[in-house]
Parts: C-alpha cells; structure tokens; sequence
DNA sequence: AGCACGCCGACT
DNA sequence: GTCGGCGTGCTC
C-alpha cells in the first residue's frame, strides 16, 4: 500500500473508542437483553480494533461492500436531557465505521421528538431490548467537531459534578452546534472580476448601473464581500447580468482571519521589579508541561504586566492562550489592554455576542484562528487547537463559580484543564482564596508572591473604629463623619461601602412591631425609598410601602438599618456641597449610567462615591485617599463559614482603589468588635497572616479545603416535602455507606431546612455529605446519584446535587 | 427536562 | 358537554 487512502488515515487518527464487547457495565438493571447476535459473520470488535491500529486497509473492496459483512454496530449517545445515562441508538444504515468517531453529532428520535446527540461510545450490542431499540437518523459531522481532548474534558467534568453527560456537553457547545448547525468555519462568498472582467467593457456602455458595479468590485482585488453588496447600492440584477456577460464571478471563501504580519508587540513591555520577573520565570520555566501557580500580587502590583509578558511568548512560541476573567464588565477594559500590546487576533466572549458570533468565535479558536480567547467562566470550555497557556484573572471571585445547572467551578477546572493538556496555568490575585492557598502550601501550587507595588505607590493604612455604644447616623458613626469632612477639604475624594442596597433593610411598624416581610420568602423586605418600594432581594417580589401598619394601623413605620440608598441622602445633607455619588446595582441598572458616574469620578474633584462591591472591582479611583468601610461585622458573625473569607477580600480589594498614586490612602473599618483576630489579623498584618488564621480555624472545624463538600439541595411547593425527599436520598446512602464500608467515612449531615427555608413559594432542604478525602465522596456519588434519580419522590421536588459547594443556601 | 396520558372542576 | 389543572410515566 503506498498511499494510506482518506479513510485509512482518519482510522488511525481516531481518539480512542471506549468499545464494548461484552454486556455493558451500567444499565445492568435492564429488563431484557438481546441474545441474538450469534449470526454474525465476524465479530465487529477485531475489525475495529484492526481499523484503530491503522493495520486495515482493502483498497479493492468499497467500503459499503465491507460494512455489509458487518454487524451495525450500537451507538451510544449522550443526549441534552438530565437523565444521567447514555442512550443506545442503531447505527443509520450504510453507516461507514470510520465516521463513527466519538464526538460526532447524532440527530435521533427521542420520545415523538427530534434531538442532536454526541457519541460517546461504541457497543457491539445493547442491554436494551430490541424493539425499544430505535435507527439513528443521520450523522451530522464527518469529524468530531469538537477536539477529543476537550471532549474527554467535558466528559471528566460531567462525571466529577456527577451532572448528565448529555447536559454537559449542551453546556459546553455553542447553541447553533447544538441545534445541528454545520460545524465548519462561516462561508462567505465574494464578488471577484473575471479576466476578462473590465469596467470599459463595450457592452456596459447602455448599462450604467452595471459599470458603476463592476468598477466598485474593481476596487476590491481581495473580492468584495456579499452583505456588501446592499450597502454599496449594487442592486442583485446588476451582478446577474454582470455575471451572465462573463465580466464577474461568485467565489466562495472560508472566512479566515489572518494576522498582520510582524512583531506580536505593538506597545514596549513594561519594565519588571525583581518580583515580578521572578514570578514571570517561574511560570515560563514550567512551559510544555502541568505547573499550575499562584500568583499572590498585592492591587497595583502589575499582574497584569506578567500576565502579558507570559502571553507574549507564549504567541512566540506559535501558541494560543485563555485569558478568564470574573463576570462583572472587565472584558472591554482587559480587551483594550490587550489590544494596545498585542498585533494578535483576539477574541472576547461576552454576554452580549450572537449566537453565530459564538459559534465563530469558537471555530476561530478551535482552528487556530484566533490567538488570544478572554472571556468569563464559560470561556474555559473553548477548544483551543494548540493552547500553550491559561491565566486565571482574580481566581478567588465568587463569580467563577456557576451556581445552576451543572454547578461547575471554573478555577479549579481551568486547573484539571491545564493537567490535561500538559500547559502551565496561572491563577493570579490579589486576595487567593483559601483553597487555592492551601494546595500552594501543600506544594500542589508555585506559590508566587508580588509585595511591592508598581512605582512609588504606598499600601493603605488601615484603622479599625470600634463603634461599640456610638450612635450611628444612618450607619455612619460621628468619628467616620469627621475623618470624611477633613477629606473632602483637603481636596481628596472618599468612597463608602457598604454592601447593602437600598435605603433600609427593615421596615418596623413603632407601634405593634409590624415588621414588612416578602410573601413568598421568609425575608424582610428592603425599603427601597426613591422608588417607593418594598423589594424582596432574594426573589424580585415588589409592593408599595404601605402608609399605614397593616396590623395597627398606625402611622409611625421606621427604616431600620441603613443601605446604600440612606448613607447616600444622609451623606449628601452633611456635606451638601460635594457630589454625592452612588454605584449599585440600582444605580447602575441603566445602561452608560455607570460611565456617567465615573467620568465624574476621574475627573478628580473631591466627592463622595457610595456603593456596594461593584466598587471593589476593577475601576481605579487614584484620587480616593480614604475609604470607609460601613459594616465589617455582617462578615464575622455568620451562618456561612465562608463569610470571613469573603469580607476579608472584599476590604482588601476594597481598599485596593486608594492610594494609588502618590498619596497614600487611609482604610477606616466600622465595626462592633474592634478585637476580632481576623479583624486584628486583617488590618494589622494583612491578607495573608488572615488567610493563615482562617485557615488554621478551617483545620480545626474541619472544613474545606481541609475535607471536602457535596450537598444536595431540594426545594418543593409543599413544606417537609423536600425533606422527606431528602430523608429517603439519606437513608439510600446510608445503606450505600453500609455496604461499601471500605470507601472511605462518609458524613451525612442532615437533611435539614435551608437557613432561609422559604424563597419565591418553595420550601427548601438540604443534605450535606463531608469527607476526608475526595475518592470515597465521589465513589459514593457516583453509586447514588442513579439511586436517588429512581427515588419516587424525585418527580414533585426539584433537586440538585452541588459538587464542592460554595455556600450553603 | 419535555411531553404525553389521565382523571376531576369551572365555563364558552 | 369540554378546556385545562397537575399527578404519573417514559424517553434507547
């Protein structure tokens, strides 16, 4: 054989099949099984494993020829439904084996619907009896369309959150893949002269539209594209006429983007301080291969300059890297950044993108077109064809966490990513999360620290003001007022925060004790006072403030507590001749109103800026000397055992804004509890001896990262009925426990209500299940998952499985 | 999840 | 009389 034909080559290109030769491992509990396979002329199995060894090839026999000595083979389908199981479908006739690559889209009947399945694997036979059986109907790609790697990925994230495989994958593909759009790159025809294509052609002399046509196409040597053609008032008769003369012709193109040629660089690199190189050359020494870092970098210490530097040879190496980034709207502010440095095609996935935007922007990068991909958590399942690179921006935000349907981390996965594909991975930022400080201790992570900040830029100086017995003015206590006022007169700008919205988070009735609660929660409602509302924040239920107690019917009803919407009216009568600015996500709600709010900001005259953590992240106000943290307790004192971690960054990032440019900044913490050693630890010696606190607290109670989470979660309309669901899924994985002692100590903790039990009409429970170490949390998972979907009670519950919890809500 | 089937209340 | 409420069952 001298050369190996097309099918010979993509035989042996194929990933490996899981192929099944004997009766499957799962589904064992099928009623009936198929017997009849004897008649087989040979077995299926050896052809294919010949085949997959690329030992195969028959140039003289058409490959129908070949298959029709072969038994059809089973194709077992991940489909987009939550049922945690594969499905088995016949092979459609004249199906040739070597297309039956995993990851090829499948269309099937499903029930009396249609559905696009992924396969995952071939069988010989099916566990499932014969008649149920059903004919695939096409397939709908000639190549897996999304690379095995990131396929296997997919397939490893689906088993680690124990979430439906064929969920998994809808989660990961572009809408239009999974609606059965072509996967190749988008086509696009061009209007093109022909040789003889001339604008004085003799013929075009009666024909004025038609000359003035071909003379704009003229303009285009390149080809000019189609969606063009309108703008440019070429009307579709001129070019059919053009055509049929033989002046001009339709071409049809692969949309390529191709980069200018040239130095990646477009801006002189920073210089870097001796921490900053040396974190950058921990990082490039591990290029090639698994070396996941921490990059600890104090605000304004230039990560991003490493980050950058890092990308750029990683460009030069003819590699792609995956830039992640939290859900708030850093993307065109990073995008912009990256834009001024590189000569390099870079793609933002955003919210706000088509779905043929998505698509393309997927391709682009799948095919190398595409040299950088910036986008938030779901940007990490982008095939990438030669990824060299993944940097995880501000890895400790809440944000990378998805909180529905398949609830997958995307740190840690951009971490089991990069183990995958053998690349470096860089999880930077300012205040690390726990977790990810406890691997870089346990020596899992390199731990690389940045202390110092870029220039001559000075740490803020914090101060803990024990409020303690002092009256508080709409939260602000006497001593803040005045540190405030001596700000704002010397020319400086302040921020307040405070991470409550609206005006007041109780409504009281003085006289009864009436208290305004949400119908449909069991919440207090938040007093809302400009836009005259009572507001539910934990399910959007809305009411006029009543004028009256509804029990008493008296008139004197009280805000308790104060949001921003209060500090914002009182601040502004206190200091009535310096704005008064208020960032939320009220305040904000209109689209440019937070652009508004910053220009005034930068323009650096003294004000006041007040506003919840949308403050804390990514904007710079160089001018802000003193920021004032309203309320640290709410962080000290609650129910989640994240929550100090939590206000922690946030003070920290918080406190990040100030002092940037050579005025040094000031940090004033209101709170009850002045001696609080996380407080102390916090403002004393920093985020980092904090983190150590919290961590030696995290040992001692026994909580992640020093064991490990799941929980389940259920809510129905009907009180205890998540409960009893609840009750039963327990007792299954009890008896799992029971029987399979040498898995590992597994605690089962619950059920219980949820803390809050009532939100939107929903009763809701949950059972948390801890461990020591995670193989017998996810051997246990896995036997139960199956059992608990089989549970009877499972249809009037809603339920969910929450794999490394983030809070316990 | 969808989407059927199936059996009981208020309405053209 | 039927339109439609949500309980139960199934999807290879």
């Amino acid at each position: 054989m001298d050369e190996p034909s097309d099918l010979n080559r993509r035989a042996a290109a194929r990933p490996h099949v899981e192929y099944r030769t004997q009766k499957s491992a799962d589904n064992t509990r099928a009623k009936g099984r198929c017997k009849d396979e004897k008649q087989e002329p040979r077995k299926l199995s050896s052809f294919l494993l010949e085949l997959a060894a690329g030992k195969r090839f028959c140039p003289t026999i058409a490959p129908s020829r070949l298959e029709a000595r072969l038994p059809v083979p089973i194709l077992r389908l991940a489909l987009p439904s939550p049922l945690r199981r594969l499905f088995d479908y016949r092979a459609p006739a004249n199906t040739p084996l070597t297309a039956l690559q995993p990851g090829v889209r499948v269309r099937v009947p499903f029930g009396r619907r249609q559905m696009i399945g992924v396969l995952v694997a071939l069988a010989e036979h099916s566990d499932v009896p014969k008649e149920k059986l059903r004919d695939a109907l096409e397939l709908l790609d000639e190549a897996s369309p999304i690379p095995p790697k990131l396929f296997e990925f997919c397939l490893w994230v689906a088993n680690y959150y124990q979430h439906s495989q064929g969920d998994t994958l809808s989660w990961a593909l572009p809408v239009l893949l999974r609606q059965g759009e072509p996967a190749s790159t988008r086509q696009q025809h061009v209007w093109l002269l022909t040789k003889d294509g001339h604008p004085d052609d003799p013929r075009l002399e009666r024909a004025p539209r038609q000359r003035q046509a071909l003379k704009i196409i003229a303009q285009h040597p390149a080809g000019l594209p189609h969606q063009l053609i309108g703008k440019l008032q070429i009307s579709k008769s001129s070019l059919d006429a053009l055509q049929d003369k033989g002046l001009l012709r339709r071409e049809t193109r692969r949309i390529t983007a191709t980069r200018h040629h040239g130095s990646w660089l477009l801006e002189a690199e920073l210089p870097l301080n001796p921490q900053q190189q040396a974190a950058y050359e921990a990082v490039r020494a591990g290029q090639g291969r698994f070396h996941p870092c921490l990059l600890a970098g104090v605000t304004g210490s230039g990560k991003t300059e490493v980050y950058l530097q890092l990308i750029h040879r990683v460009l030069e190496a003819g590699k792609q890297a995956l830039v992640l980034i939290p859900e708030i709207n850093l993307g065109p502010q990073t995008l912009a950044r990256f834009e001024r440095r590189f000569n390099a095609r870079i793609a933002l996935l955003h919210s706000n993108l088509t779905d043929r935007e998505r698509l393309d922007i997927w391709l682009a990068a799948r095919d190398g077109e595409a040299d950088i991909v910036i986008g938030t958590r779901s940007a990490l399942f982008t095939p990438m064809k030669s990824l060299g690179l993944i940097i995880v921006d501000e890895e400790h935000d809440a944000s990378y966490k998805q909180q529905d349907g398949l609830r997958y981390q995307a740190r840690d996965l951009a971490v089991v990513r990069a183990r995958q594909e053998e690349l470096p991975v860089l999880l930077g930022s300012a205040t690390p999360s726990l977790e990810s400080l406890h691997n870089a201790h346990i020596g899992r992570y390199t731990l690389l620290k940045i202390g110092q900040r870029a220039g001559n830029a000075q740490p803020p100086k914090f101060l803990r003001l024990d409020v303690k017995s002092r009256p508080l003015d709409s939260g602000i206590s006497r001593p803040l007022q005045q540190a405030i006022a001596q700000t704002l007169q010397a020319g400086q700008q302040v921020l307040v925060f405070l991470n409550r919205r609206g005006f007041a988070p109780v409504l009281l009735c003085h006289d009864c004790g009436w208290i305004g609660v949400c119908p449909r929660c069991d919440s207090r409602m938040t007093l809302h006072q400009r836009l005259h509302e009572l507001r539910c924040h934990h399910c959007g239920h809305v009411e006029r403030p009543p004028t009256n107690c509804p029990q008493c019917h008296q008139v004197d009803l009280r805000p308790i507590g104060a949001g921003t919407e209060r500090a914002e009216a009182r601040l502004a009568r206190l200091f009535p001749e310096y704005p008064v600015l208020r960032i939320d996500r009220d305040s904000t709600a209109r689209k440019g109103s937070m652009e508004r709010l910053l220009i005034t900001v930068k323009r650096g005259e003294p004000c006041i800026l007040v506003g919840t953590q949308m403050l804390a992240k990514g904007h710079h106000f160089p001018r802000v000397t003193l920021v004032t943290i309203l309320d640290a307790d709410s962080g000290l004192f609650s129910a989640d055992f994240r929550a100090s971690e939590r206000m922690a960054q946030l003070v920290v990032q918080v406190a990040g804004r100030a002092g940037r440019a050579e005025e040094p900044g000031k940090v004033i913490i209101q709170t009850h509890c002045a001696e609080h050693p996380l407080l102390v630890q916090l403002t004393e010696q920093g985020y980092f001896a904090f983190a150590e606190q919290a961590l030696a607290e995290r040992r001692a109670t026994n909580l992640p990262p020093f064991s490990h989470l799941a929980l389940l979660r259920a809510e129905a309309h009907k009180p205890g009925q998540a409960e009893a669901f609840l009750e039963q899924a327990c007792l299954e994985a009890q008896q799992l426990c029971r029987l399979n002692a040498s898995w590992g100590h597994i605690e089962l903790l619950g059920p219980v209500p949820s803390p809050m039990e009532r939100r939107a009409g929903r009763y809701r429970a949950q059972l948390l299940l801890q461990a020591q170490a995670r193989a017998p949390l996810h051997r246990l998972l896995a036997a139960w998952l199956p059992q608990v979907e089989q549970l009877p009670g499972s249809r009037n519950v809603r339920w969910s499985l929450d794999v490394d919890p983030m809070d316990l809500y």
